[in-house]
DNA sequence: TGTACATCAGTGAACGCGCGTTCACTGATGTAC
DNA sequence: TGTACATCAGTGAACGCGCGTTCACTGATGTAC
């Protein structure tokens, strides 16, 4: 009836979503540059040649899981900052969203967090590539605010990189507390929001 | 007469700091998860077990990495930032500092920014220790400001924080455009000061 | 619907290689008298 | 100053192991008629 993907491609869909999902969870406790193509096959249980298949390499997995993780973080972002952070409300809503998206995805963020900066260089394009793009869009959002009015264009994406900058150590923060006593998580949402804070007083009085 | 170091333990200082150098050479390429042992002692020219005369393993001569790459930046956050970075003018000259410093260190701050969030653990605390350490001195300096009358303790360690940040993040940005064109590290100088004044400027009206 | 052939995701054996770690050693440096 | 012994940084052989990659293969799925 309806073309559906065919067995055939479906299957390989599947063995190549498990590739990916096995090599994110080794990755928590080590680096791409690191990871071993049999190590990742032996956890989904196929023969390493398989892995061809799929990836010419550990980067190029390592790059489709840029997109992936991205993918999940790009609307936290348009939300987060889209209606102008400002009022201490708004800034509350940000860090727990922040925080609620690193509790839900937190290999992804772990990931990115590790490999923005990591031994794997096209990975480390991907990564920095992606962030541009995001912060391209952030600043289309926050063109659309009143308080714009009177920005440069260079103002307006250097202050969307700020945020996006922000966003990222927040949330690696928030990573690093995830595992410890809540008391951790409730200093990082005290420090998050303040700096926060701090950004829209800044961004407020910007052209005084 | 005086009594200097012995010959001999000054040659095994002299080799431990030559495999300190050979694994930050390294480390330009690839993370500190994925370096050898035996790629280490083959660059400095001594046999593979001549490293555990010196180190236990790699995480270990990794902390000492720490050791060594924070303390080059040490005097750097002091002086960018410890006479209150508000006018432009100081601004740019803090800006400079840390490019000079990028320029002249590159391999520490490529190491650090790598491995802050990298693969390997105790890695990750030593540097996570360090910066918080930066972060409470930076704190203490200021504090002495006049500007930071009224402040509370947990808003200025906020804004240390901030500030530490904001640096690395900087300094990351002058790392990658090291060995691209001229206009790309100008690129980076606006867009680090315009950042930094933004701070400025949230902190001047903090208590407004 | 049935048949004959093509495609191709996954297999399994084999390869050469570099890895971390052990161990007993060597010989220059240090120390006690 | 000279001698006898202790220390210990660096050596080199050996080990077992897991790695990435190649290759010809198998057998289920897809396609043409």
């Amino acid at each position: 009836m309806s073309h559906t993907l065919g067995v055939r491609q479906a299957q390989k869909l599947r063995t190549r979503q498990a590739l990916l999902d096995a090599a994110l969870a080794l990755l928590e406790e080590q680096s791409l540059s690191s990871l071993g193509l049999r190590e990742v096959t032996r956890a989904v249980g196929v023969a390493p040649t398989a892995f061809y298949r799929h990836f010419r390499s550990i980067a190029d997995l390592g790059v489709a899981l840029v997109e992936e993780a991205l993918g999940s973080l790009h609307p936290m972002i348009r939300t987060t900052v889209s209606p102008a952070a400002d009022s201490e409300e708004r800034i509350a809503r940000a860090v727990d969203l922040i925080a609620g998206h690193v509790h839900e995805h937190a290999a992804h963020v772990r990931f990115i967090a590790r490999e923005r900066h990591g031994g794997v260089q096209p990975v480390r394009e991907a990564i920095r590539e992606q962030l541009a793009r995001f912060a391209r869009e952030l600043k289309e959002e926050l063109a659309k605010d009143e308080q714009a009015a009177g920005w440069s264009e260079e103002d307006l994406l250097m202050l969307a990189h700020l945020y996006v900058d922000q966003m990222l150590i927040t949330a690696s923060l928030f990573l690093e507390a995830l595992d410890g006593a809540a008391s951790a998580r409730e200093q990082v949402i005290r420090l998050a929001r303040r700096q926060l804070r701090l950004i829209s007083i800044g961004r407020r009085h910007w052209l005084d």
